[in-house]
DNA sequence: TTTT
DNA sequence: TTTT
């Protein structure tokens, strides 16, 4: 039992492809970058200025398969987790930190794209979610060391989703 | 499958003790009064106005049970839950509407009285959510990463998933 | 102060076009029909059941307006607000209770429509929501570290803080 | 305005006493380390296995003053904000991220601390949280707007237990 | 009374 | 590093 609330609610767009792999056990991870608009107030100009969140989701279960299925970059989706920052060692052997949102049974997940295929949310309402063998993919999770993010300012704006991702 | 969002998240006060009572098929449905403190300005004044708002909340299966022992009037708690509002009619025959909150195997509790005996939250945890040998399972609580996670690289969840080191 | 939490989050579809009034003072007051689909599963047939909930929104200020212009009848919208029942008497002197979702200042709302205009969020960033020279303020937009953190220990967003550089 | 959601919502206990410190502008910014308690079924022994998490939460104008006048290590609250990724370089030269929850005039925080002194929610409501005044209708805080309103008077504050609940 |  |  959790003697605790740790919930996050996500709204925005996919940067990318998701990622869909499988565990030794059949069982579906997919990964997903998201982006989430917003913006504030510049002080000095009093203007609105921009600014967009990327975030990584990591989803398990039958929500894993139909996100795999159905999302695509630039998809627009409603998420809903648990945030969950892992602790790794880079090859300098310094602990290095990575904080993720977990979408897995306890979640939920909406497709808010009129051209997408399909929604689909847990919670018990995803009974048995039989898997089948599975394709083994490769790593693909692993973000590359995060060096590759070489952009000079801001992160783009999600409508363009040719850009690079930061992080 | 949800093809839209009602959630509903209160933290308030029990306003009597809570009454459970149990279906023909012995299923636990306890009944609660919860009050929200909120506040608003007074735009003459503009002074802070008090304001309580009540609430009514059912909930079901093992969320209900430990609601039903654990929870008194007075008692402070977190709930998240759904809207439902029902119709029926009262002796005249005319309709009638009442809204409620309702707390099943996809909400949760949280008591946050000290005092209080325990807590409990539901989502995967709760009696029935079959998650034995089944494949999806482990998903829910993937301990993926942690501290222990020692390797020189990314933290690969996929792999970690399917041991059974705690984290 | 508040002190409780009551917090409503939707995501839905109207089920007509919004209804724009305006108080004696000139500010707007907007009605909507959201409808969120469902569903459950039937423990006979197990089959699953689709749902429909209907809810009664009431939008204030800057967000009521923008509602009147550019939601309508089939919108999909994301509405965050917080619970509240009126109490009225009916012609036969009764007592009755209806349930609303008010939409103001500290809600939000966003058209999930790409055909729609545009969006409106509140809490704070709306426009006209004095911000000027005030202290407090900028918080609300922090932009505190970011890519041009060129620091080379952990960023320290109380210095950038005060900076105006973008992010 | 936003064109996304990003909100986290978290209940937990805090590991050490905030730090506040202020911007060259006098701003408070507040940090907290935030611990919140789940637990996970291990699949092979069926039993619960605790897991804590740690959350970084960065508080900015009032509610970052009552933060660190009230909470101290151990307190429990109740935190409402956005994730927000922070990049900076380490001594290295490298590329690092921080994942933050920022809580600013648009979040909220309660505490939940029966010892504890205050709490306090933003949201617009925020400064001078003296009462008095009577209720007046109407107005972005709307107490019950609508002129279908005819009780006959505000239901009584939640201090009060022995006293009727509405409806 | 909506939507996919 | 918290809490029950």
């Amino acid at each position: 039992m959790a003697r605790g609330v740790n919930k996050v609610i996500l709204i925005g767009n996919l940067g990318a492809d998701p990622e869909t792999r499988y565990t030794a056990n059949g069982n579906p991870v997919t990964n997903l970058r998201l982006a989430t608009d917003e913006s504030y107030k510049d002080r000095n100009t009093g203007q609105m200025v921009p600014r967009t969140e990327w975030h990584r989701i990591v989803m398990f279960g039958k929500i894993a398969e139909v996100a795999g299925q159905y999302l695509r970059k630039g998809s627009k989706v409603y998420i809903e987790g648990r945030l969950q920052t892992n602790k790794w060692q880079d090859q300098s052997g310094q602990d290095r930190y990575t904080t993720e949102i977990i979408v897995d049974i306890n979640g939920q997940m909406q497709m808010l794209d009129s051209r997408g295929g399909d929604s689909a949310g847990t919670g018990g309402g995803a009974p048995g979610a039989a898997q089948g063998g599975a394709p083994q993919g490769g790593g693909g999770y692993a973000p590359q060391g995060g060096d590759q993010n070489q952009g000079t300012g801001m992160p783009d704006p999600v409508d363009d989703f040719d850009d690079d991702i930061p992080f």
